[in-house]
DNA sequence: AAATAAAGGTTCAAATAATGAACCTCCGGA
DNA sequence: TCCGGAGGTTCATTATTTGAACCTTTATTT
């Protein structure tokens, strides 16, 4: 493990539910030496990705990390064009709806918009998705290279679930019949009592850049509920997809057999 | 310097108009020996900081970033709190406004607002800003620690302009004016032809944590005008303050002298 | 179609930077 | 006042980083 994957990993430690943390916390958690821990912190510290609260002491994320997300969204304007959409599903069907990007062969959910409801399915920002057993990781891999498709599933296939599917040749199936309708559904295969649909925004080159994902209580999921929030989420990826790249959804459908 | 630093260094290398670049750009702007550049590319890249197109090879910013960017606004929801002022402002004024965030005793430019006009003032998101020669610099010192400003103003003063204030004593005459008034005003210091007025925004230690700025071309900018456009600037921040810290913003300043 | 140039990528002995046990100080309970 | 735990620092030991030289691919020129 190179120094560098040592400090980006402590940038890891930091989320919603623990965005603040100790010197030794941090340490403890890491598994690093103290002075390394510090160390590294100073490095980060430099650059704006770590800030130190003058009173307590504890770390939290810094600013220069939003300097460079907005650089990068300046040119990958995922968020922006995908808002009014997220917004819009989540009126329209009242429930949970969630944006992820694909970073190395993984999902990460960089945008969440919540019904105001009770009873409801909670995705965190910053949450990494599991491609054979979320509705976005089926869509996902039902535009993905064949190559990030076999090395997904040639690793053992974790059961979340008494109802995930760790059959390749059934995730497959899946990820086939995705394909063909247009969107994903998964039947409680990461929750139990949780339904989602999905379906895959496409790049340029004609392969999945990320996913728009609906995820619902199982109690407010019939057949037909299930349909109408696919079918809205695939049109809704198509028309980010389309903005995105400024071309035609089928023509970047068909660029990636080529 | 240590890899870390190194490695993030070449983060800094990206920017609004450069957001794609090919290793041996990298290596060169860096000044890094090619393996050494890439093998920080590659540990940058194993999560998600940079990613590789995979027709060009060209390297950009990836999702990680955005990742950690939305954890932090979770939990420090400046841009969330400032965008519909920011919005209302930049109508209201049909100049630019801008709104920079404190890293490290730098004032780093995070979002801008342009209006849809020909002859307009040009921010980019990325860009820092100088304390000693900005609207925004002078906002920021007016409510920064002591020795933030004793530091700021410790070293040479850059002249921009032919109007640059580059004499510590002007420039405190400057932050003590604008402590006194609410909002600063900067008459071409940084750039010949533009005026820009800027207010501070207090966190719950009554310090500065970020600044909100217009900035227009001199030739709509009478006097009058100005004096407006800090009046608004200045109850926008005072309004995004009291939003992020949820105390009075008389309360927030009278807490930075204890 | 051969030649050239420039980019991306890889290797391994030499050089340099990272490591962590031990130490210090400060703070809030008991 | 003593104690435990926090943040922070030091420096000989140790492990990682470095870069010149090399190969491969791709685009451009002759």
């Amino acid at each position: 493990m190179s120094t560098v994957d040592k400090a980006i990993s402590l940038l890891d430690l930091f989320s919603i539910h623990a965005p603040e943390l100790g010197l030794a916390e941090i340490a403890r958690r890491s598994g690093f030496d103290k002075a390394t821990t510090r160390r590294l912190l100073l490095s980060l510290a430099r650059h704006g990705f770590v800030e130190q609260d003058p009173s307590t002491r504890h770390y939290r994320l810094g600013a220069g990390l939003t300097r460079l997300a907005r650089i990068r969204e300046a040119r990958f304007p995922i968020l922006q064009t995908a808002l009014p959409f997220i917004r819009e599903l989540s009126v329209a069907t009242s429930e949970t709806v969630h944006l992820a990007e694909a970073v190395n062969g993984s999902l990460l959910t960089v945008l969440v918009e919540h019904p105001a409801r009770a009873n409801r399915v909670n995705v965190d920002v910053g949450e990494y998705l599991p491609l054979h057993s979320t509705a976005s990781g089926i869509a996902y891999l039902s535009h993905a290279r064949e190559e990030e498709v076999k090395e997904a599933l040639g690793r053992p296939l974790a059961a979340y679930t008494s109802r995930t599917l760790t059959e390749p040749a059934a995730v497959l199936r899946e990820i086939e019949a995705a394909r063909v309708r247009g969107y994903s559904v998964m039947d409680q295969g990461y929750e139990d009592g949780v339904v989602s649909v999905a379906a895959a925004i496409l790049g340029s080159g004609g392969s999945a850049i990320g996913t728009l994902a609906v995820a619902a209580p199982l109690v407010r999921t019939s057949k037909a509920a299930a349909a109408e929030r696919g079918r809205a989420v695939a049109a809704a990826a198509r028309e980010i997809s389309e903005r995105l790249s400024g071309e035609d959804f089928n023509v970047l459908k068909s660029r990636a057999s080529a």
